[in-house]
Order: structure tokens, then sequence, then C-alpha cells
RNA sequence: GCGCGGGUGGUGAAAUGGUAGACACGCCUGCCUUAGGAGCAGGUGCCGUAAAGGCAUGGAGGUUCAAGUCCUCUCCCGCGCACCA
């Protein structure tokens, strides 16, 4: 009797000799060609290593072993994403220093990576809170300050309260903290920021370059938000100001009846001596300043606002004047902070029109020429053709939109304008755990930079981290406290840490050259390493980390530092693993899944390959506890088909499925289908169990293509048949499609498109052969007896469809 | 409201316009046994005792010899964004 499978007994033996042999190193020297592959770097939690992780590892652990095997020379590395609230928060909690956590952390991780055979390249390891890492994302924060790419300014920010301190927009969407939930406020403050709207036009538009999940580019699309229309003046009577508007929808301009300021707009304040009712005014400015953005942007149903009695604004298009009001939903930091107002095609106007008893007139008409305009009860948002619009009557919406704007060029008044919701980039933090942000002030030289051969700034370890709202490095004596680098006198270090996105925004460009002391990465293992061909994570990310990211690539290649434009060229991202009750793994829930007792119990390769099988990668699937039993069964089902194994059998016995299965496997690997990958060589086991004896070539050939999904036991078979170098350097079996074609086919039989049975032939038997048999059987003819046959539809291989008719 | 996905057995899911439910879990019936989360053989969408047959991919139409797949309308679910003019 042969051996039993002992998953602990062989796992712990591979993942050692792999280790010893650095058998998945990046290879520097070889003329390959390369391909990086690259997981999202996860953040060194507590909790350890989830099923989650363990998803997304195998995944592209199966993609690079596949890779090499192709003869690419690949480039798969790890590292932590180790700066963070929640280490601070775990601190704050336990007293247990923060530097002390995540180590250990980063620890607990490793050791569960490895025990899954997950084929990184450990030499490249990397810790985003080592000075030696985070010296370099000092160094960037000061490419960016040089360059007027980082700026201090005082601004309304988000700030989150339980965290105590400022996010950036994209951390607080929604106007809740993207960590701990809770609402955020709005607090003005001064704070640095990076001009990531620089490139808002390059980070639209280079979306189309990149092979990534359609959603993703379509929130990023979304997230920037360009918008095309036209800014004009509008003259104020009796005055010498004119407010400017910004809209989408100039062809509805002769549908205008009043115009709306942001409660904040700087021309409340100058036109003050002009309004009748300012007290009124000035109320309704306080009360706006008291809501919260979500208030203020809540699905308020309800619109406020108040008429800024004693002033109007001219419509340049009618010479009309009409009434301007100062209203909350009017935001003051997008476009020019003034709207025209046209109740009839536009919903909010529309509301606000109703309430205050304003005119509502149709100027675009679907139904063109309509006689009379009909009355409203909601705003008509869609094109049409222009009616009462004088001079552009009958034109479509697009084209009106075109003379207009002409129009309004060749008057001088406005032009045509392109806008962006995107806003720049809030990097500064008031909490402990991350990167200090290089920069000194002093009371004679204002704000200095921090001399790059004096990076990094290391951060201080004796510092009460505890949050207060202020910094908590300002407590630090030692830190705070320095002579000024330009003048020598006393001067003040920003206490200021970096949002730790900022270090997640470059590590890809670390893996090339993870040990350089001298430059964030060379140019040259740059150049021959990036952008990176495969990179894969959560969905959650699409806004945040993948949009910095970009800009930071964005950056360097406008400086000249790298000659790409883009960071990753393809994308996909793992489905979240939900508990087996369906709902999202909480700790608060108990239904969290531990890969470890998987492991423990049915092996990494068992558990691998249950990841893969449960269905597609991107899908949200829930975790199903007897779901590895199948797995686990077929690789006993391979180990021990091992029996059967002669090196006199017959090969052409199973060359038909073999090679079918050797095509879907590569295929499916490469379209990261791996639940199908898995599911053919199911079907090709069950195959090889019904015959005698199975040729050696055939089992190498399955051992092959499994090697990437069950690394272990793989290697094990490969050995114990003969094979004296790890299966992990051999290659991927070759497709043979002469070899595919198998000798008997059977042909569907239908009847006016029915199934109405099936029939087995030779490969190669004559059409008209097919149709004769098919005619002459007994359980057809009854079908077609007593009909005549109109048509019959032969498809090639596969089917016969026989159309009768009476 | 807008954008992106989806709706197929008891469950996870397969299907270049061409035999719907592959593969697996679970369940049922045998067999075997060192009684195990074993192994082997067979069965398992629904209606029909069975056979014959019929019905089935959220719903309604349509295109086609042939539709889960293409087109129109509609309902439901998930995710993301949301007063950006």
């Amino acid at each position: 009797m042969a051996e039993k499978y002992d998953h602990k007994k062989v796992e712990k033996k591979w993942q050692a000799i792999w280790e010893a042999a650095g058998m998945y190193r990046a290879d520097e020297k070889s003329a390959k060609p390369k391909k990086y592959v690259l997981d999202m770097f996860p953040y060194p939690s507590g909790d350890g290593l989830h099923v989650g992780h363990a998803e997304n590892y195998t995944a592209t652990c199966i993609y690079s072993r596949y890779m090499r095997m192709k003869g690419f020379n690949v480039l798969h590395p790890i590292g932590w994403d180790a700066f963070g609230l929640p280490a601070e928060n775990y601190a704050i909690k336990t007293n247990v220093h923060p530097d002390e956590s995540t180590h250990k952390n980063i620890k607990t991780f490793s050791e569960q990576i490895k025990t899954l055979g997950i084929s990184y390249d450990w030499t490249r390891e990397i810790d985003t809170s080592s000075p030696e890492y985070y010296r370099w994302t000092q160094w960037f924060f000061l490419l960016l300050y040089k360059n007027g790419f980082a700026y201090k300014k005082k601004a309304k920010v988000n700030w989150c309260d339980s965290c105590k301190t400022v996010l950036a927009n994209e951390q607080a969407e929604g106007g809740v903290c993207e960590r701990c939930k809770n609402m955020v406020a709005q607090k003005d403050l001064e704070q640095w920021f990076f001009k990531i709207t620089h490139f808002a036009e390059d980070l639209i538009k280079d979306l189309d370059t990149v092979d990534w999940p359609s959603s993703t580019v379509a929130q990023q699309r979304n997230w920037i938000g360009k918008s095309e229309g036209v800014e004009f003046g509008m003259d104020i009577s009796e005055t010498n100001e004119s407010i400017r508007v910004y809209t989408t929808r100039i062809d509805t301009v002769f549908g205008m009846t009043y115009v709306v300021l942001a409660p904040e707009h700087q021309l409340v304040e100058r036109l003050r001596a002009f309004i009748k009712n300012s007290a009124e005014v000035l109320a309704y400015i306080e009360t706006t300043k008291k809501k919260t953005e979500l208030e203020r942007t809540e699905l308020a149903k309800e619109k406020t606002g108040v008429r800024l009695d004693g002033l109007e604004a001219v419509n340049p298009f009618t010479g009309k004047p009409v009434p301007i009001f100062i209203a909350d939903y009017v935001l003051g930091n997008y476009g020019t902070g003034a709207v025209m107002a046209v109740p009839a095609h536009d919903e909010r106007d529309f509301l606000f029109a109703k309430k205050f008893d304003l005119p509502v007139v149709m100027v675009v008409c679907p139904h063109y020429p309509s006689p009379t305009c009909p009355v409203l009860d909601e705003a008509y948002t869609g094109d049409g053709k222009l009616v009462m619009s004088g001079e552009f009557d009958g034109l479509t919406s697009s084209d009106a939109r075109e003379r207009m704007a002409e129009w309004l060029e060749k008057k001088e008044i406005g032009f045509k304008k392109v806008n962006y919701r995107l806003r720049d980039w809030l990097v500064s933090r008031q909490r402990y755990w991350g990167a200090p942000i290089p920069i000194i002030y002093c009371t004679m030289c204002g704000e200095v930079p921090v001399p790059e051969d004096n990076l990094p700034v290391l951060l201080p370890k004796d510092v009460d981290f505890r949050p207060t709202g202020e910094s908590p490095l300002a407590l630090s004596e030692s830190f705070h406290n320095v002579s000024c680098p330009k003048c020598g006198m006393k001067a003040k270090r920003e206490s200021d840490t970096m949002d730790t996105f900022v270090c997640s925004s470059w590590y890809y460009l670390r893996f090339a050259d993870p040990k350089n002391k001298t430059a964030f990465a060379g140019k040259g293992a740059m150049e021959k390493w990036l952008p990176v061909d495969m990179y894969m994570g959560g969905a959650e990310h699409t806004v945040l980390h993948l949009l910095y990211a970009r800009f930071f690539t964005k950056v360097l290649n406008s400086f000249g530092f790298v000659s790409f434009k883009e960071p990753f060229m393809k994308l996909r991202h793992q489905g979240m693993i939900l508990g087996a009750d369906g709902r999202k793994m909480s700790k608060s829930l108990g239904n969290v899944e531990n890969p470890n007792k998987y492991i423990e119990s049915d092996g990494a390769d068992a558990l691998r390959l249950y990841e893969m099988f449960m269905g597609p990668l991107a899908d949200m699937k829930p975790w199903n506890p007897n779901g590895i039993i199948g797995p686990r069964r077929f690789l006993e089902r391979v180990w021990r088909l091992k029996q059967k194994v002669l090196n006199t059998a017959d090969e052409k016995a199973i060359d038909s499925v073999l090679h079918k299965t050797i095509k879907k496997v590569g295929d499916d690997i490469e379209e990261f289908s791996f639940n199908t990958a898995i599911s053919a060589m199911m079907i090709l086991v069950n195959e090889m169990e019904k015959l005698e004896v199975i040729s050696k070539g055939a089992y190498e050939t399955l051992l092959l293509l499994l090697s990437p999904f069950a690394p272990h036991i793989t290697d094990e078979l490969w050995h114990d048949i003969g094979n004296t170098k790890s299966i992990h350097l051999a290659s991927f079996p070759v497709f043979d499609s002469s070899k595919c074609i198998a000798s008997e086919i059977t042909i569907a039989i239908q009847i006016g498109g029915k199934l109405r049975g099936t029939i087995v032939v030779e490969r190669d038997t004559p059409e008209d052969t097919i149709k004769g048999l098919v005619l002459a059987r007994p359980d057809i003819a009854k079908w077609v007896n007593g009909k005549i046959i109109k048509k019959i539809i032969m498809v090639k291989g596969k089917l016969l469809n026989i159309v009768v008719g009476d």
C-alpha cells in the first residue's frame, strides 16, 4: 500500500527546500522578458492573515508561477504598509508602542504567508515604517515642495474628532470618516496639500491606456468629475460689479429666471451696501456656516435661500434683469460659486423656484416645434430643440451650446471652460505613527525644507502618542526644537506627519530596487521592471490608493524620473469573501475565518484550491466551511493516481482530454478564471481514474498543470516519479491542437430547434451519412413522419437541426 | 437620481447564438470496510408512479432553424457616487 497523503509533512518539506534554494527570486541579470506581478501590500493588522488576503495572494501566486513556467522573469514581491492609524489606536488602548506591535504583526503575517506557499521574492521585502523607506517618502515630499506641488494653505478641511486629525476628501466621502465611520466636521485649518488637481486631465485621459475593471475606471472618472461648460459674466444693475456663473447647459440660458450665489461668495460682502435686507441675508449666512457639509448636501429636498433685495443681474442674451438669491445648495468651492438658475431644466432650480414662486419657462423642447409649452410638474433635463430663444430657436441643444459659447466669446463676456470636481490632496495628519513632514519653521527664514542629506527626519520613539488634536510630535522637545538649516537660529520642526497613503503611493517603485541607498530606486531598475504588469487587490481602494499612486507616477514622469505615465497596466480585484452567514466577516459577528485552521486540517494546497474554486475571483462570495472537502478529495485522488503510472502505458488513451485541459488551464490562468481551470483538471483526473494504467508523460502533464495551484503536493509527486529538479523550474506543457480531436463525436439532434436525441459518429463521417443515419432512427423519424422537411441545418461536429413544417 | 455589476437546481457555480445546470458541495440507494470529514458504483432541476412527454435561466415581448447568451420594455438585488449647476 502506498503512503498516504500527509499535507503537513509535504508542505513543510517543500517550503524549506524552496526557501533554501531561493527559488522565487527575481533575476536581475536574466535576459528573459520580465513580468511584474504585484499585490496591494497589506497593512499588518493585529488580526493576522485573513482568508481574503489568502485569496488575493493565491491568485497572483498562481499567475506568477504560470508566468515563470512560460519563460518570464517574474518579479513578485511583498512588503508592509506599516504606518497608519490602527497601530496607533491599538497602542493607545494597550500601551504597546506601535513600532513594537507592528513588527510583531509583520512577523505573524510573514509566517502565515509562508505556510500558504506563496512564491514571493522575500529578499525585496519593504516596510514603510522603516527609516530606510520613509527617508524617501520624505524625499518625495521635498521634490513636490520644491516644484510647487506641495503647499500649505488655510482651508476648510475635514476634521475627524474621534481620530483627532484632518482627512483628505477621499477619506471623508459622504461626510463620514473612512477609518472610524464617525461624522466629519468642517474646520478652517492650515494644512499641507499636494497639487493633484494639476494632473486632473491626465488622470482622466490616461485611464484609456490601462486594462482595468470598467467599474473602477468609471469610479475614478466620476471622482475626478470632469465637466465641460461655459463661464460668463452677468452685470449687476446699478453697480459696477458683475457675477461670473458657470454652466454646462448654456442652451437653456433663455429660461433663466434668477441667479444663485453660494452663501460664502465674496460678492455678498462687497454688495452689502446695496442689499436692502442685509440683516436677513447675514442671518442666513450664519446658519449655513453652522451646518456641516453633510447637513448641507444631505438629500435636502427642502431648498432654502434668501433673495438679495435691491439687486438684479442682467441676462446677457435677453438683456432682462433677474433676481439674485443666496442659497446653500450652491457650493462655494466649485465652478465660480454662482449659477444661473433655469428651473424648467434643472431639478434643484425647479424645487427652489416652486418654493419661492418663481417663473418656470421651458426653452428646450423634446417635441419641437411644440405650439405651447406644457405646465411642468418636474424639470425637463434632457435635450431637445430650442424655443423662445430668439435667434437660436430651432437649434438642437448640442448645436445651441456651440453657437451660444461662440456668441459669448465674440462679445467677450464668456468662454468655454472645463471644471473638475477633484480637489488637492490634503496630506498632513495630526497623528504620531507616520512619516514626519520634512519642513522646519524659522522665525527669520520662514518655511525651510530639510536639506536632502539630513534625511530621514527620524520619527522619535519616546513620544506620548495619545492624540489630543495637537500633533504628538510637537510635544517632543528633542524633535520639535531645532536650528534653522539656513541661518542656524532657533527653529521648530513641522510636527504633522504624512497621510499613510503617501507611503503607498510609491512602494511599487521601491520593489524594483529595494536596497538602494542613494535614490528611491535606480533608473535602470525601474526601467527594467516597471510598470507593473499585473496588479491585484480589493476594490475598496479605487479612489484612494489607486488615484494617489497614479498621481505620483505622473509627477515622476513629468520630472523625467520615469518614462511611463501609468504605474499599473493591468488591474484586477478579488471579490470579498463573506462569512458563512452571507454577511461581511467581522469579529463582532463571530463569522471570521482564519486560514490557519484550514492549512492545519487540509493543507495549504487544498485551501488554495478551494479559494480559487469557490467562484469567479472578482465575485463577492460566502465562505463554506465544508467546501474545502472537494478540493482536498481531488488532491487525494491525484495522489493515489500515482499508483497507476506506468512507463509503458499508452499515452494516446488520454491525449484528447489531456490537450484540451492544457489549453483550458493555460487560457483560464491568463484570464484569472481559476475556478474553471480547476474544474477542467478535475475532469481530467476523472478520466484518468477510468484507465487501468496512465503513462508517465500524461501524469507529469497533470502535475505540471496543477503545480501553480497546488505547489507542494505536485513537487512531491514530481520527485516521486523520478524527477530530480523542482517542478517549479519546469516549463508549462505545450498544447497540441492536433491531439485535441477525439475520434468519436456526439452530435445533438434537434427537430425544429428542440432536442430529440444524440448520435455518436466517427469524426470524419460525411454530413449526408449522418443525415441518413439520423432519419433512419425510429425515435427521430416519428417526429418527422407526416411533415415536410423544410431545411436541415448542420453545425459541423456539433448539431443537426431538422426544420419541419406541416 | 446617476454610474457599474448581477438575477440560472437544495448550495457554490458552468455554458465562442448550437445538447442549460459542466465541475464541486449536499442529499438518496447500494457495495466494501483498518467505521472515516474514508473509498467504490449508481442516482439527484421541476411536473409526471414510471414511460411517453411537457415545463424550466426574474417577468413580458421580439429577432433567429436555434436565445441564459442578441434587441426592446419591465421588475428585483448588490456595490459605488450623489445638490459639482
